[in-house]
DNA sequence: CCCACTTAGTAACGCGCGTTACCAGCGCTG
DNA sequence: CAGCGCTGGTAACGCGCGTTACTAAGTGGG
């Protein structure tokens, strides 16, 4: 047993590839032998003896399958393929994440490659094409596609050749199952929670483009106050765009708009990077976040959220577990199981922090 | 058992591959000479018009190359294999994009692979082993090995194998070629910039924990003051846990420690997130920024420094360069070039903003 | 003693493709 | 007319493996 059986170091020396045939000559059987009990069969008999002899000649000369020849024999290769902007612009990495793990959990390889959906003129125009087109001859059996901000996309025809789910995007004429996060539950909660932190007055600073995430987002905070008994005053909601100067300049106008007794004591930002203005716009005024001003931001956005001062409560999006639900939904599909639904909604986890 | 269970719902328009074959027998030539014409080869002598013939058919049936059929006769994947525990903890993820961008073009498939070297005692140890395992079972003709900070590793042997680059890290005890940020360079042009503005009293916040980057950063400050007659003032040095929090800390030591008129003109934070917290001690003391303190920073996160007000000035980590110097590095290796250096450094360059 | 049945394995085919060796026909030269 | 080189291909092998069909040696029962 004291051999030199750690693959590790004896490896170097052998580039040259081994491969079963050498297993099954160092181990005195046939080829055959080995690839059963490699694959670990149920219904093959080989004795227990003969089965230690080859596991040990595995290791001594420390073999290694060749997948690919593994695939091309058995018509299988366990490779899903992700297609995403995230990529190009990362900023729901965490995506990535959740379906390289879950895959991983599943025992696959996720073949991760470029989109670029997202510019509408950018310099890599076709790329997205091109990239399926590589998973396709690589052999996925199942495509994801992501995008970095929840939307409709149009998903290249190429992908209908292999079961595809969508993940954080939903297809604007077609018929694939996709996952997005619960955005008006998301609003409801961030709402509930000022609501229940004693908040009446909520001013709500509101995203500039009507994209899904905006709309469900206030859709919810609607919700919430209606539960409450409570309206949303129209007055109290201020646009502005999707960054901190546009937070700032939101925040300012709906803080100005009234003297400190009518003032809202809430704001409720519809993403962090606004949150991250507002910020500014209240302490500048001398105020203090919670104590005259409760914030709650959404996205959760690590490296605002975290270290903002004070760390911001917000809304997360759940883009790790949309991965995973991603990967699952594939499987199932490839599997031939049937889909939970055409479109699977991820809540939007409140995360408490200091803001409120 | 009955193979050809049909996926996905309607995904299966054509599931049946088609093949090199059936390509053949469609233009009425031989496999070979498809091969012959669908890999360009120079010497062999195909009749323009069968050339087209074989063309259209291959169109008209939709051929794709099977990409594991290919690999397995030719004997090489075109793949190469990044591991890091940039998948688990997303930091600097544009090395990845960088990467992924260069494979891109140089037609070659990136593997992307967890690592778990971050966490001593994560819940995935052993994961990292696992993922190269899986690597080599692909049959990647080279391994990247990145990470989310600048710091040795030990890089797992099992990677000797087969070339091996590392990018943001460098072998603690090894050989391997490695690719890392060129911090003094950045720190000196940093200090550069605040001498260029005028600034002369120049504080430091400084990073807590002896890593690389504190050290270079800090000694390329010295060396821009040194280069401009002028000497780090060790009283103007403070060090901090490398948080927002920790940079509100450290800067308001530096702060209140001397009368206005002694004040430093200007404050160099080590990395982003401490300057984002000196942005809030300084703002809380009525000061303004660029008016009363410069700030610059370093690491150029963008969801900081381009939404903090103003706009962060600081210095950039060149993930994305790291990642296409690794790809290329790696193709030098494997094309039995011989590299460059041993250890490449990648510039940072300055960003300006409106912090100074 | 023969037959059926189990145990322990092996030979051989094919996955889709790259590649090498070969071949048939044709025009041209000596 | 033999011989040669050139054009335009084709047959066949092997890459490393999964899988099916088959065999040879024991085992037990009637």
């Amino acid at each position: 047993m004291a051999k030199s059986t750690t693959p590790g170091n004896t490896a170097a020396v052998r580039q040259r590839g081994v491969t079963m045939k050498d297993v099954a000559d160092h181990a005195g059987v046939s080829r055959t032998a080995v690839s059963f009990v490699l694959s670990n069969r149920e219904n093959a008999s080989i004795s227990e003896e003969t089965r230690t002899r080859i596991n040990d000649a595995v290791l001594e000369l420390g073999y290694r399958p060749n997948a690919g020849a593994r695939a091309l024999a058995s018509q299988r290769t366990d490779w899903y393929g992700i297609v995403t902007e995230i990529v190009t612009a990362p900023f729901a990495v965490d995506i990535i994440k959740g379906a390289q793990d879950q895959a991983w959990l599943d025992r696959r390889f996720l073949l991760i490659a470029p989109s670029d959906q997202a510019d509408a003129v950018g310099p890599n125009q076709g790329l997205e094409d091109a990239a399926i087109e590589k998973l396709l001859e690589q052999r996925v059996e199942g495509l994801l596609y992501a995008a970095t901000f929840h939307r409709g996309v149009r998903v290249p025809v190429s992908a209908n050749e292999v079961p595809t789910v969508l993940i954080n995007c939903f297809d604007a004429d077609g018929k694939l199952p996709s996952i997005v996060p619960d955005e008006r539950g998301g609003g409801r909660v961030a709402v509930e929670r000022l609501l229940q932190a004693g908040h009446t007055r909520i001013g709500v600073i509101n995203l500039d483009p009507v994209i899904p995430a905006a709309v469900g987002r206030l859709a919810g905070a609607r919700e919430a106050l209606a539960a409450a008994g409570l309206e949303l005053n129209p007055e109290l909601v201020v646009s502005g765009y999707a960054t901190a100067d546009g937070g700032y300049d939101a925040a300012c106008r709906i803080l100005d708009r009234y003297p400190p007794k009518d003032r809202p004591t809430a704001l409720f930002c519809l993403n962090d990077r606004m949150a991250m203005g507002a910020y500014d716009a209240i302490k500048e005024r001398g105020l203090t976040i919670p104590g005259d001003i409760a914030v709650i931001g959404f996205d959760n956005q690590e490296l605002i959220a975290a270290y903002l001062r004070p760390k911001l409560t917000t809304v997360a999006l759940p883009f790790e577990k949309m991965g995973a639900l991603g990967v699952q939904t594939l499987a199932a599909l490839t599997a031939g199981q049937p889909i939970i639904a055409d479109q699977q909604l991820v809540g939007c986890p409140l995360l408490e922090r200091s803001s409120v």
